[in-house]
Parts: C-alpha cells; sequence; structure tokens
DNA sequence: GCAAAAGTGTTCCGTATACACCCATGA
DNA sequence: TCATGGGTGTATACGGAACACTTTTGC
C-alpha cells in the first residue's frame, strides 16, 4: 500500500466506489445519504456515501470500506452493479470543489463504480468518521450532486433483478425470525406492487429454506402470526443443485 | 478535450475499456483477440482489443471508438458488464511495460470497464490501426495478458442473460433473411446445448416480430428452408407494450 | 432410391394467477 | 362484538419439455 511522507494512505483520484443502501423505512423504500457542508453557501447537502479508492486498494474492498465507515456494517452483501464514467460527471464546480477539498487533491474527472446493498435501516447507525446520514424515501430525493440521482434509479431497476437471482439477500435484510407478512411487504416494497396473499403463502411453503417455526407471534390485536426463519445451508443445497445443471 | 503539444488527443492513464466480441465461427463460439509483440522476446502474443480512455472522454464512446479500430464496426450493440479494478491487475511487469511502451505514459493500475457485443466473424475485418484480429474459439483460449481470461468468462455468462432479455442482438448478429436452423445454431451455440427442434419452430411462431418470407433456400440437396427475417417495428411494439406493466 | 435436412402436433407437468372465507386475538 | 390481520384450497391458463414421422430436394 503506497503512503504519503506522514505514512497515511493515499487516495488514487481517478476513480472511485459510489453506495447505493436501500433499505425500508415507514413502508417505504428508502435510500441512505449522507451529508456534506456545501464549500460556498455552507448549506448542508446530501450525498451517497461513496470514496475515492486507494492507490492498491480493489474496487470491491473500497465499496465494503465506504460501508464500514458510513453505517458501521460489515457483512452486508454488496453488489457491483456499474461503472459510470461520462466526462459531465465532475461537469459540476461545485461538487469538484468540495471533493477536492475533502480529498486534499487536484481532481480532473472521476469514474466511479457504483455498489448496491440492502440495509437494515435501524442497524445502520452511522460512524464517527462520517457525519449525519439520512434514509431517505427513493420517492422524495433532494437534489445531487454529480450523477447520484442516475445512479439510485439504476440501483432500483438492479435489486429486482438481483433479488430474484439471489433471494438471500432479502432473508439477510430480515430479522432472524420473521413473519410471512414481513416478507411480503418487503417484496412489494422492492417491487413497488402487491402480492397475492394466498399465492404468497403457497409460494412461501414450496421453497424449502424458508422454514416455519414454533414461535408465534404475542401481544397482537389479532390471530397471532407464525415465524419463519431462512435456512442458509437447504438454500446453498438448492442453489449448487441448480447450477450443476 | 484535451490534448498534448502536437494537438493529439491525450489519454487518461487510469481507466480503460475492454471489449469482448463474441461471434461464432466454425460451429464454435469464438472471441476477437489482437495481436500484440511482447517488448521483450519479440513474439507474437494475444490480447482483448481495449484502449486507454482520452481524458474526456466517455466510457461508452471509449469502447464504441475501440470497436470501430479493431474491427471496422460501428454499429453494433455493446453493452457495459462490469469493472475490473483489481490492483493486481497490473502485477505482471511485462503487461506494464508493453502498455506503458503502447501508449507512451507511465502506468501504475488501471481500472478496466468491459464491454460485449456479438459480432459476425465475417463482417469484423481488421481496421488499419491494429494488425492482425484473430477469432479464437473460448474452448482453447491462449495466455492472455492482465485477467482478460476471467473478462472472457464473465463475457460469456452475461450474453447468455443479455439475449434473454434483448433477443434483438442475435437478430442484429443474424443475415436480414435467416433460416430457423441459423438461428437455432445461434442459441445451441451461444448456451452450449442443444435445443427440440419442434419446441424451437413452436416457440418461433409464437413469436410476433420473427416473420416467415416467402424466399426459399435454394441449391440444397435437401427440402428447402424457409427464410424468415426479424420485424423491428412489432419487436419496439411488444417491447414497449411489457415494459409498461 | 437415398441421403439430408425441413417441417409439423400432442401430451404432460409445473408454475403463475385469480379469487373468498373462517380463525384467533386483544381491545 | 368488532376490528385486524392470519391462514387456507381450487380452478384455470400458460409455457416448457418430451417425443416420431412425413416431405422435399439434389445427387
Amino acid at each position: 500500500m503506497l503512503t504519503d511522507q506522514e505514512g497515511k494512505k493515499m487516495f488514487y483520484p481517478h476513480v472511485s466506489v459510489d453506495c447505493v443502501l436501500l433499505g425500508i423505512d415507514n413502508e417505504e423504500l428508502c435510500v441512505l445519504l449522507v451529508e456534506r457542508k456545501n464549500a460556498g453557501t455552507g448549506k448542508t447537502e446530501y450525498k451517497l456515501p461513496g470514496s475515492l479508492i486507494y492507490e492498491a486498494e480493489d474496487l470491491d474492498v473500497a465499496a465494503y470500506r465506504v460501508l464500514a465507515d458510513t453505517v458501521g456494517l460489515k457483512r452486508v452483501a454488496l453488489k457491483q452493479f456499474r461503472a459510470f464514467g461520462s466526462p459531465a460527471r465532475t461537469s459540476n464546480k461545485e461538487d469538484v470543489l468540495w471533493l477536492e477539498r475533502a480529498s486534499n487533491m487536484e481532481i480532473d474527472r472521476i469514474v466511479t463504480v457504483a455498489y448496491l446493498a440492502l440495509c437494515k435501516v435501524r442497524k445502520a447507525r452511522p460512524d464517527k468518521k462520517y457525519g449525519a446520514v439520512q434514509w431517505t424515501p427513493v420517492s422524495k430525493l433532494p437534489g445531487l450532486p454529480f450523477d447520484h440521482r442516475e445512479i439510485i434509479g439504476e440501483a432500483i431497476k438492479e435489486i429486482r433483478k438481483w433479488t430474484e437471482v439471489e433471494p438471500s439477500i432479502i432473508f439477510n435484510y430480515l430479522p432472524a425470525l420473521f413473519t410471512a407478512l414481513q416478507l411480503r411487504r418487503t417484496y412489494e416494497i422492492i417491487y413497488n406492487k402487491e402480492f397475492d396473499v394466498r399465492n404468497f403463502h403457497k409460494k412461501m411453503n414450496a421453497l424449502p429454506f424458508i422454514v416455519p417455526t414454533d414461535d408465534l407471534e404475542k401481544g397482537v390485536a389479532h390471530r397471532s402470526a407464525r415465524y419463519y426463519r431462512f435456512d442458509k445451508v437447504k438454500y446453498n443445497q438448492l442453489r449448487s443443485k441448480l447450477n450443476k445443471t
């Protein structure tokens, strides 16, 4: 790892990673944004968590570093989904100025590689390295720097494909014990459409890696719901069977 | 566009694009490789066509430039499918040396953005800017520099997904008039498995954008096959219908 | 007439969809 | 007793997969 005279890691000021952390808050699909102070006006603005990569850092490693630094999470599945490299990305002078101050380096253009994750809103507490973070409904995004709005749009399309291919990310997102309603709502919010209750149960029962437990919900003003759990072993068995064909 | 003193475009020596051009030759899935002379041994080696991007060039634009410079093609659908950014990419000194001579710039590490296209082998004739090109069966790849072998592997996985989502690339690849056999063979080679003749015909007939013509094959020593054509208008109509739901 | 590929239908199975009612619980 | 969500079954439609024979043509 290359370092400057003080022994600190040096940034590679040409390539960055940006993380689109999606979560559900208040029955809405939300994206995590971090604060930045506008260098000129001093106003609080928001952006995607991201960082220049270090001189000798892998892209995936950089993305996990951002994840850890932003919300203190380490074991979340992150997926690279696209590189954004328009030279117009840095056409806004304010964005470049902010980045040059933050990195203490001269910036010309930046190619960014975007990553996606599904996170629990409650667990994602800001780490000391970042200021405040805010879960913002994707339907109410504020003005964002660079092409962050476009990146978020692509991430939402991508997560729908991803959950189909790799449903485990959904269960990673849910608590260890979850009800059928929780699972259904999660799908409904991600896909932004409703699913039929009966068909949903049928499908759940058909999936061997969703196993019912004997635990029941308590203290609710209606018939108590059963808790289910995700069986990782059965999931992987099924997965390796499918991949062999 | 930034230029050096001679008015030539300058490379941005941190990010490159690589193009995986896939095609079918001799009933095999092939990838187009370009020659490079090993600076030390003088031996002829092969690599994916690729290039550093220019200072103010968009990634997609750079990929199309490589495509045009390599095989003189312009209207082929190119799809960005992944960024490769391991610092170990440039761990082979020979690769770096070659690149430094070719670009006349100092190279530290390079993040590359990989693109994918399906090309007609016969139409892909080398442009003057490149030396010889060679269509190589993906089952018989030679040693390749950087992580080009890994990139090709990912590209093959990716093209299968892509043809499912966007079958038009297949028809773009085929001649304007094609037989059912040609279409079937194309799918068989891309997916590396056989398809049932009758089911294949049934599916073709069910797709409104594959329209039979009155032209028949001539001069073959067996019953002559019907030619079909791809109807782009019907394809787009169907596509926009599906996307509205 | 024979070699070589073209073209065509039916059955079966699994999965997706649509749809309505009774059950358990707490307030 | 009522409001709330929990949980269940059936009928239909569609698409994928398996499977064999006749037709046309050039040689």
